[in-house]
DNA sequence: GCTAAATTTGAGCAATCACTCAAACGTGAG
DNA sequence: CTCACGTTTGAGTGATTGCTCAAATTTAGC
């Protein structure tokens, strides 16, 4: 048994198809469009990736990954959980670039899935909680560490957060001028610095 | 010159279209789902509309107009406009029921329409700034009675309550749970709060 | 080289898409 | 009651959808 080398680079691909799924979603994005996009044809899409749907799942779970190993090496990066979440929320900002899309992609998603496709409807809502819980372990060691409240409740913080930073990204992908969208982050970081006790 | 009745109500059926728009998005509505919604054969859905695109954006103003005229009929309704505003979000958290979706129809058309198709993200984008300059109106007259400092920014204010609203919309359309729901609208609420300047 | 297995190819499938239009129908005016 | 106009009808349009599969191509082991 032999392991053949892979006449087409799996990683590129799958970073190609999340770029366009992530601009166009799913439902928007044709096979043709995708052909194009991977420089593949039908037969070797579906000999790989099965078949649309289940394509648009890896990338999604791709997408999320890359989200929350971002994240949790921003908070690695670190000394005080708190200080990194305002730098997260203010790094959302620079994202005045044109990368493939600038809403979160779980998001877009939930939204577009909300009323058709229970399925990928659930998996979305998966890949957000995930998110969500690195945000509330930061703020479990945050409040372990007593840099905020004893009384301060993890989850209903994370909950808020997230909340924030999706309205942020969704003022992203609407409004490219840079100014509003920093004003918005900044708004949202010293929200977090609010929670900080006094030593 | 004689004003004939319509056959069908022109009101009702589109709520009808805007109820299956706002739940399934543009492009997962198709013009059987419209058939079928609304008891309409295609010929007459045409005759009436035009087309698919111009009866969505028909509908898509239609939901913005229920948006602005309710959001301005609550502030009417208050002295305050901080409460006012205070009250619209906690309201926010009742549509636990199941109304078409939860999301706000016009940040789902934003999202879905960003990376295809550019004039309905621009109408989406005009109908979220028409909302939008209704808070921030409603900022501006509490500026001016002293309810909040002189040194706030309607602007700014309006945008970041809007993008927190956005962000718990999201959240109910993802969360059933009227318990976290009503958290975040609170804190959402208690922000607003915070603004009001000691009398 | 040669062979066998694995991969890519692309024409073409049934189903569905948004949409059209000539004919049937219902309505109000005379 | 009759007629003329405007509306509703629904079978059917060409285009596009997601997808298949037998054939051509490429690779690795001997």
């Amino acid at each position: 048994m032999t392991q053949r080398a892979a006449p087409f680079d799996r990683e590129t691909t799958l970073d190609r198809a999340l770029a366009l799924f992530w601009r166009k979603g799913y439902h928007a994005t044709s096979l043709k469009d995708l052909e194009a996009a991977l420089s593949l044809k039908p037969g070797s899409i579906y000999a790989a990736f099965t078949n649309k749907e289940t394509l648009f799942r890896t990338v999604l779970a791709r997408y999320a990954d890359n989200s929350t190993a971002g994240l949790t090496a921003l908070l690695a990066r670190h000394d005080s959980p708190i200080a990194a979440l305002q730098d997260y929320a203010l790094s959302l900002a620079d994202l005045s670039q044109q990368p493939p899309s600038r809403a979160c992609m779980l998001v877009k998603t939930l939204l577009e899935t909300g009323g058709s496709d229970p399925e990928l409807h659930a998996l979305a809502q998966d890949h957000l909680d995930a998110v969500q819980s690195v945000m509330e372990q930061a703020f479990v060691r945050a409040r372990a560490s007593g840099e905020i409240p004893a009384t301060a409740d993890p989850h209903r913080l994370a909950r808020y957060l997230q909340s924030s930073i999706i309205g942020l990204r969704v003022l992203a992908q609407r409004d490219p001028d840079p100014v509003a969208l920093r004003e918005l982050a900044t708004d949202i970081a010293a929200d977090l610095g609010t929670l900080r006790q006094l030593a």
